[in-house]
DNA sequence: TCAATAGTGTCTATCAGACACTATTAC
DNA sequence: GTAATAGTGTCTGATAGACACTATTGA
């Protein structure tokens, strides 16, 4: 017996869930805005000590949203944002849902990252997550959305908030952060975390970030403007104690190579 | 509100199924055991024609095999074989059993390809479906298993077979060839389906068919054998018509590159 | 011998990394 | 002026593709 028509089956299936990894970027001088650090730290269960570990200069680094989990198990742990999937809507409306809900943002790159359904993934009935992986730029966050004591960012490879995760969470940041390591460099990925215009400076910056190891400026840039994507706006970014850096702008990129999402939205 | 304890939650989550994209090597000349090109082809709906369309030379070719559906909708088209997941079965293990199920085959390859849960995937009640892609090895084919009529195999790249898929299984095939075609470069996909022993013209012949161009045999030796994952087995095959080729030997490889399978089996 | 494929050697264009060097601002 | 970063030029080693060439078998 083959099962090839079952789509329409209303089968005892598992409950399935949404959730989400959303990276952004900040310096941790702070050139946007001010960011609540490890809000809500005093929880048990979970020490996230944010410490600035100088590892590869003081360029920005990424950060993740988590949500303190108000139930058992893991209660009182931070897990990813998530949530059921429910009725009509498709997996990716309801990723960026739940990132609108969490973290007052639309995400300016939102793709699937994978689906975890084993069996062991944690106390409790077990659940198939999918889940999505997303970008957004900090400095147009809403801070009021912050007030919530239960949602925080943290350090995305920050050891100790890793390890104090509910359920796998832990395995899904680390996945997520290696695709988004094997995806920066050939695709549009970095300018997405940056605003509008953007010097060559903090585009390096954003590669440095992802993929932790320091880069050669003259070098990047030769690469990088090589690989097209991004043009010349004509403008300078004065104000700045060194000679002005030009500003550059991205410009529509046919994903030049790699796979597109196939329910991705083709923006 | 934020969800982050939802794993628990017994929601009207939509039905959950596991379908598999199967790859596998057929030689036109039929070095391997034969095949039934196209059995059940009479079907309303989708014609297969299976023709041998001499595009690059007449190496070998890859195959999918595919379930004719017998309930609405979709009635006696052809699909991808796959099921509801049940019970407390992974993902990965319903797939494979559900591979094992409708070719008999064990994969020697099977990784998570994408969760498609759009509400437009084609006509009866939506579905969310996990899809896996595998690799088996042909000649090992138990084909006492392949005489149930609604099971037979196709070319992957038939224009003419995907037109007729129902749902949205077109598109499934199009993008597990298309991350194929990604992987086979820097992964020891290619081995996989062939045997235990293999010459670098066979090896060759898959980069080509999953590629699908001829590549020069001078260059892809040498960029083969830099690579590394296979060694010399210090055997030829002789019985050709010409210089006796070596045989070569895959050797286990720590995934050189690319992200490996976060709930994939490490073999 | 010829046909056919296996296998080697070599040239070249391209590209990434290293790094010296000049340019332009604030102070 | 100095400090600091922006930006340019150049060398070099690694690599992919093109392709000529030799090697070894069956017929």
């Amino acid at each position: 017996m083959y099962w090839a028509n079952v789509s329409e089956r209303q089968a005892s299936t598992p409950p399935l869930a949404v959730s989400t990894v959303v990276f952004t970027l900040r310096s941790p001088a702070g050139d946007g805005a001010g960011l609540g650090r490890g809000v809500g730290a005093d929880a048990a269960g979970s020490p996230p000590s944010v410490g600035e570990s100088a590892e590869r200069g003081a360029g920005p680094r990424l950060w993740i949203p988590l949500v303190r989990r108000r139930r058992e198990p893991y209660l009182n742990q931070w897990a990813l944002p998530g949530g059921p999937l429910r009725g009509d809507t498709s997996l990716r409306t309801a990723a960026a849902n739940n990132l609108l809900q969490t973290t007052g943002l639309a995400p300016t790159l939102l793709e699937q990252l994978y689906t975890f359904g084993g069996t062991d993934r944690g106390e409790g009935a077990r659940t198939v997550s999918v889940v999505y992986w997303a970008l957004v730029r900090f400095a147009e966050s809403d801070l009021d959305l912050m007030r919530d004591p239960d949602v925080a960012w943290f350090p995305a490879d920050d050891p100790e908030v890793l390890a104090g995760l509910a359920f796998d969470h832990r395995r899904i940041v680390e996945y997520a952060l290696a695709r988004l390591r094997a995806k920066v460099e050939y695709a549009d990925v970095a300018h997405r975390l940056l605003g509008e215009r953007f010097t060559l400076a903090q585009l390096r910056g954003v590669y440095e970030a992802v993929l932790g190891q320091a880069l050669d400026p003259a070098n990047f840039r030769r690469t990088v403007l090589a690989r097209g994507g991004i043009e010349d706006s004509g403008e300078v970014l004065t104000g700045v104690r060194n000679r002005p850096p030009r500003l550059y702008t991205a410009i529509s990129q046919r994903d030049p190579s790699g796979i597109p999402d196939p329910e991705g939205d083709p923006s």
